[in-house]
DNA sequence: CGAGGGGTCAACCGATCGGTTGACCCTCGT
DNA sequence: ACGAGGGTCAACCGATCGGTTGACCCCTCG
């Protein structure tokens, strides 16, 4: 594969997870990767931005989960917007869910690749490797997915769909829900119509249940 | 704090992740501890009851999540059933979640400690050590879950309750968890009328976003 | 043996939901 | 400028749900 490039500099890499025993971790395992420096590791969102604005690493190694303040996809997305003096780091998320929803909405951030955390180590080293390059690495499941979805684009609900569906999980009735919302109950049940076509379910305690099992909801 | 006893043999420790990058990363980590030895790790359930049996580690490193097959808790439940040669092995899990339902599930399979993947490294290792003489360890937050858990029995649903509400996430209507569970509709009402109560909601879309957010759902 | 918890069932009521059809008004992008 | 998509609203219907009360059975535990 690539030849261990000895004149090549190794790649200045910044670690975020939530985890610290994860991210421990991923620190040991990486340093036994001689063309990999671990420059930085972050705990949240905010630092991740932070230090990628401090540091300016090649490779951000993001996790999507971030616990409390703001999460893995909003930070890809500052960080990969930031038109600093150095060029925007590459974000090459390292997470545990291959749901649609959560692949999209990197993508659409910014990633510059997708892994999976049961992904081997090697295929690690050399994801990010690739991502200092700006080539793209995909986890086979997650590129399966991407594939699916450009050939059958699978419904995708309106920001307006997920609002009825935030308020409909907190089990609001229909008039409840036009209140929470400042509109009629007949646009609510109009909009429930539809998410119910999209998600493939009749009820609401349906829609609920496949919502969240596509963390489709926070 | 602990002072590194020459004299003490290393604590003989079997990892369990389905995440292989989790795995090597927590391998690479425990191995800057002098006294843990890492004698075998496991990708899943199956494989870390083979391997407890074969290995008689000291402690086992188990996470509750596994992917596919069987989960943490069965796991962990074989394991210190096994009334093998050896002393059945102490448990400390080591997983991201901390809903009651995970915690309490654990504990009743028979875990020595609960430890949080956002715990710090130093207390992983210490809580190891602690594991081996059978003494418990609890991440801060889990002690605090638990503790309020004795001062207020929280609801606890019962099995049967546990079937209608997975049905109920199925999107089913009343007549349909009857017949799926071979049941009169009275009954259904009946039974849901608790798990509102216990789950503190008053419809079927709230229970089921609560039981989802629980955990009381696979 | 009595008490209590879990599971089952019935009948009733009003309120709500699910589904449908048709319509209007925006704001995009071709 | 026109169409398409997204958001809003209305009126109607039958079916279902949510809540209540009361009852019976079985098992376990003190």
């Amino acid at each position: 594969m690539t030849p261990p490039t000895s004149a090549t500099p190794p790649v200045r890499l910044l670690v975020c997870d939530d985890h610290i025993v994860v991210r421990a971790g991923l620190l040991a395992l990486l340093g036994s990767a001689p063309d990999i420096e671990v420059v930085g590791e972050a705990g949240t969102g905010e630092e991740a931005i932070a230090l990628a604005a401090k540091l300016a690493p090649d490779v951000v190694l993001m996790d999507l989960q971030l616990g409390e303040g703001m999460d893995g996809v909003e930070a890809t997305r500052h960080i990969t917007a930031s038109q600093a003096p150095a060029p925007a780091p590459h974000v090459l998320v390292l997470t545990t869910y291959d749901t649609d929803a959560d692949i999209t909405r990197a993508i659409e951030a910014g990633a510059t690749g997708y892994l999976l955390k049961a992904e081997r180590p090697e295929e690690l080293f050399a994801a990010i490797h690739a991502a200092a390059q700006g080539r793209t690495t995909l986890s086979p499941p997650v590129a399966s997915r991407v594939m699916a979805r450009m050939r059958k684009p699978l419904p995708t609900l309106t920001d307006r769909e997920l609002d009825i569906l935030a308020q409909l999980s907190r089990g609001l009735g229909n008039r409840d829900i036009a209140r929470a919302l400042f509109i009629s109950e007949a646009t609510v049940k109009t909009h429930l119509g539809r998410i119910y076509d999209k998600l493939g379910v009749d009820t609401r305690a349906g829609a609920v249940s496949v919502a969240k099992e596509q963390r489709l909801l926070p």
